[in-house]
DNA sequence: ATTAAATTAATAGTAATACTATTATATTTG
DNA sequence: CAAATATAATAGTATTACTATTAATTTAAT
């Protein structure tokens, strides 16, 4: 990605401290997406983290009232610079099958590239969205959360490219069950290649995600 | 649900102690249904579910090495239940399009009625499988669990729509992910509708999500 | 029927987790 | 420079997720 000057803005409603703000809530959020992933979410605790960072465990409360908090966050940086990353994809293209079609390609994408714009690792970032996000919603506190925004950048990105299919196809009934379908689908996907591969028909170097899901998207929407 | 003589058999495994084989043990996947659906998994605890049935913490453990694995044994049971519905409903008919429709419309139904035939509340276990059943699998020790067959039945279930995909297009390439891409996706938007409905285009009373899949589907394979 | 063996139930205890409250130390500002 | 404010570290608590031990009951064998 170029070098530009761009920041991800974060809603204030998601931590309690900027982490953007100091070194050591940098270090918290860059510590934290290297430690989740390697431990996972249910091992993962403030307590660990504060040792790793040469810190404790209180002065990460003061940025994230709790690691679900902290796993929001994440989330939400993730969608923002996913829809960052479409615009500027689609940008000044004008037939909506090729920003259809790009906006997949985006989607399902296993990241393999750093962006590095951010202290954030975004191929470590996009494995835990495929591996934990799920529990970022999956859970009793939904509806409040959900009042107070903690979602809606991920809800910005389905409204985006439902649009695009709309743009295609005025009549499709169903372009957010759709984009939702593409999104969960395709992180699924690559994790039960991964781990329960005979949920899939994953084919190494032969992009079989990205081309199921493009298929599935225009033989739908024709 | 006809009053047949069927078990639904569940592989020793998945438990310490056959929880069909005692009063306690039915009590305490009855029970355990009802308060993962009530209060969310991770609030629902051993020692809650003791007191709820008059019993205690240890008493549970004897049956279940802990919540996860009480989990892995529900979804293990929904899945064996939805297989035999399938083949059930599928039985005698030959038209492999017909078997698909039927198939989807029981793999995305919201189930409104108890088959009665079990000690299991089936309406309930659904909404765990909706809400829960992705904990089941998100976690580090998957290729550990896999390996054990805790995750066989749903396997199981994939596998044999799958076939039937694959009589009615033997040529098509991804017959798995088409199906677990139906299964997940239409969870995810049963959920979706309930909590976060700008992901979804769901309608109450005209069955979107059941048709969304089916119309997904028949275009995908044809 | 009696005793031994096995199973089941209940009690108590422990290490770890997820916080909170308090105090100490630095930094900023009037 | 003193007061106010922000930050960091320590210590403590309730709960969780178990484990180990002991007590009670049931089953089985002679």
């Amino acid at each position: 990605m170029e070098n530009l000057n761009v920041r991800i803005h974060i809603s204030p409603n998601l931590y309690s401290k900027d982490p953007e703000s100091s070194e050591l809530g940098r270090h918290i959020v860059c510590k934290s997406i290297e430690m989740i992933n390697s431990m996972g979410f249910e091992a993962f605790t403030f307590k660990k983290l504060g040792e790793a960072i040469g810190s404790n465990e209180s002065s990460v409360y003061r940025y994230f009232a709790n690691k679900h908090t902290l796993l929001i966050y994440l989330v939400n940086w993730y969608w923002s610079w996913m829809d960052y990353k479409i615009v500027l994809q689609t940008a000044n293209i004008n037939d909506p099958k090729e920003k259809i079609k790009l906006s997949i390609e985006l989607l399902a994408a296993d990241i393999k590239q750093d962006s590095d714009f951010s202290f954030i690792n975004e191929i470590l970032l996009n494995k835990i969205i495929i591996m934990e996000s799920s529990k970022a919603y999956h859970n009793k506190d939904i509806d409040s959360e959900n009042e107070k925004g903690f979602f809606k950048t991920y809800k910005h990105v389905v409204q985006r490219v439902s649009e695009f299919i709309l743009e295609y196809n005025p009549k499709f009934e169903f372009p957010h069950m759709l984009i939702s379908t593409v999104i969960e689908g395709s992180h699924n996907q690559r994790f039960f290649a991964a781990h329960l591969p005979s949920l899939t028909d994953f084919k190494e170097g032969k992009n079989s995600i990205t081309r199921f899901y493009t298929n599935l998207v225009f033989n739908a929407i024709m």
